[in-house]
RNA sequence: GGAGAAAUACCCAAGUGGUGAAGGGGCUCCCCUGCUAAGGGAGUAGGUCGGGUAACCGGCGCGAGGGUUCAAAUCCCUCUUUCUCCGCCA
């Protein structure tokens, strides 16, 4: 959420910003005004009224000791706290319209940050060469299938199209990347959580996914009852909801957690026919960073999430490239995002292992996560994110990557301790 | 899932309709004594919104939201959370 004083002060600067992100904020930003003025002149309203009838109410019981007369009074109060009521409710109107449509404000991209969409990112640097092969390389599907990793068939049976099954050694490549990152993690001195899968709305409001894109995660509810969960579609939903509606002190910050989770999403509509496999899936595995820091804190917080996630992928051995956002193309709450990008060899393309991101104090105000200052001021926390690793992608990546003539993959030297010392997957 | 109890500040806690929400601990400052300890005094309800250049003024605050009333921490309703007991259970 924007804060409502910049807006009333530099409306043209928030403009400006949400057109970088190819949004057009005008008509929005000028309903926000007009609704604020709007607010403070019923809110002016309403207290005067209200310091009225707590005047009358601490005379009353005086009067009444001195023996006098109160009834007339009363009638007058009477009418008056009907009168409150009414431009009560008006006001508690006006500021929800006003809230929904601050709500619907993307966050401001930072200034270096590029305008425009997609195609406008900019790949900053790449890690190793594309690796070549002296023989026809397979895709991740055929890999997976082969040496029986993924069980595509058999997951489709239990859960649809978009859920896959892992297997065998594929398994234990799973859960030996998780535990790997799990462990540079803790070595660098994040917190594990282990998070509840099922969130509450707060979480998804604060996140900044509701109350826009309510639609792309699961909802969970039961018959029997009215409450409503959704699945989590990041860990960073239920990270940045640890401290909701606390006050920090500035020497514990910044603070540093990860969680491990698996990640629901519906993905409605966005299959391809080029994203089989483990590109996209309804659920996939991933470990998340997220930082509270101060605002000075956060740019050094920033480079180093895209350092630490840049690290887990140089030591699996893979090629990648790390990319700047554009403005249009970073998230709704954040400010900037870097992705860092594997190469998938049988799509020619970059897919995404991490995403780096700085909300600033975006979701700070939405989840009211304040931080009292060296001079006792509070002030509103930066919370940052990147995921370290997802690891649905970085499996293709590597069973492609290291694949060999004989149709076997070379398990990456960090990942054998985590596996009981295997070094390569051969069929059977 | 069923029954009961509770929710007041950093912590403990009083307060069943009426002017500023007791008291204690802790914390901060001062005094006395003197290196510790003990004693005395003062301060300590956060936060937020509105008005004002400002000092300041005002509104809202007792888990949340409604209701009753001239007036609600207090009475009524709904919800949330915690605790105790019962049931179920990895």
């Amino acid at each position: 959420m924007l804060d409502i004083k910049l807006i009333r002060t530099n409306p043209d600067l928030i403009k400006a910003g949400a057109k970088k992100r190819e949004f057009n904020a005008d008509a929005i930003i000028e309903e926000i005004l007009k609704i604020d003025a709007e607010r403070r002149e019923v809110t002016g309203k309403v207290e005067g009224m209200k310091a009225e009838q707590n005047a009358a109410t601490k005379q009353i019981p005086q009067i009444k000791k001195a023996g006098g007369d109160t009834s007339e009074l009363m009638a007058q109060m009477k009418e008056l706290s009907a009168k409150i009521k009414d431009c009560d409710a008006e006001l508690t109107e006006i500021e929800e319209k006003q809230k929904t449509l601050l709500l619907g404000l993307p966050n401001m991209p930072d200034e270096d940050m590029c305008a425009g969409g997609k195609e406008n990112n900019k790949p900053l640097h790449y890690f190793k060469e594309q690796p070549k092969f002296n023989f026809e390389p397979k895709n991740h599907v055929e890999l997976c299938e082969s040496l029986h990793l993924i069980d595509y068939q058999r997951g489709a049976k239990l859960a649809g199209a978009g859920s896959w099954i892992y297997t065998g050694m594929g398994a234990r490549l799973e859960w030996a990347l998780l535990n790997f990152f799990i462990n540079e993690h803790i070595k660098d001195g994040y917190e594990l959580m282990l998070l509840p899968h099922m969130l509450n709305y707060e979480c998804g409001y604060v996140a900044g996914q509701f109350p826009k894109f309510s639609e792309e995660v699961y909802w969970i509810q039961n018959p029997t009852s009215t409450d409503k969960k959704f699945l989590l579609p990041t860990a960073e939903t239920g990270l940045v909801n640890l401290h909701r509606d606390e006050i920090l002190t500035e020497d514990e910050l910044p603070r540093k957690y990860i969680a491990y989770t698996p990640c629901y999403r519906r993905e409605a509509g966005s299959y391809r026919s080029e994203e089989r496999g483990m590109i996209r899936g309804h659920q996939f595995n991933k470990v998340e960073m997220v930082q509270y820091t101060t605002p000075e804190g956060s740019d050094a917080a920033f480079e180093e999430l895209v350092g630490k996630a840049e690290r887990l992928v140089q030591e699996l051995g893979l090629h990648y490239r790390l990319s700047k956002l554009a403005a249009g193309d970073c998230s709704f709450s954040m400010a900037r995002t870097y992705d860092i990008e594997v190469w998938i060899p049988s799509m020619g393309i970059y897919k995404e292992v991490s995403s780096a991101s700085n909300a600033r104090d975006y979701q700070a105000r939405r989840g009211n996560v304040k931080f009292r200052d060296k001079d006792k001021k509070l002030q509103f926390v930066h919370t940052l994110n990147a995921s370290g690793l997802a690891t649905s992608r970085v499996m293709p990546a590597i069973v492609e990557q290291y694949q060999n003539a004989d149709g076997s993959v070379t398990v990456p030297e960090v990942l054998r301790p985590y596996m009981g010392g295997v070094d390569v997957i051969r069929n059977g």
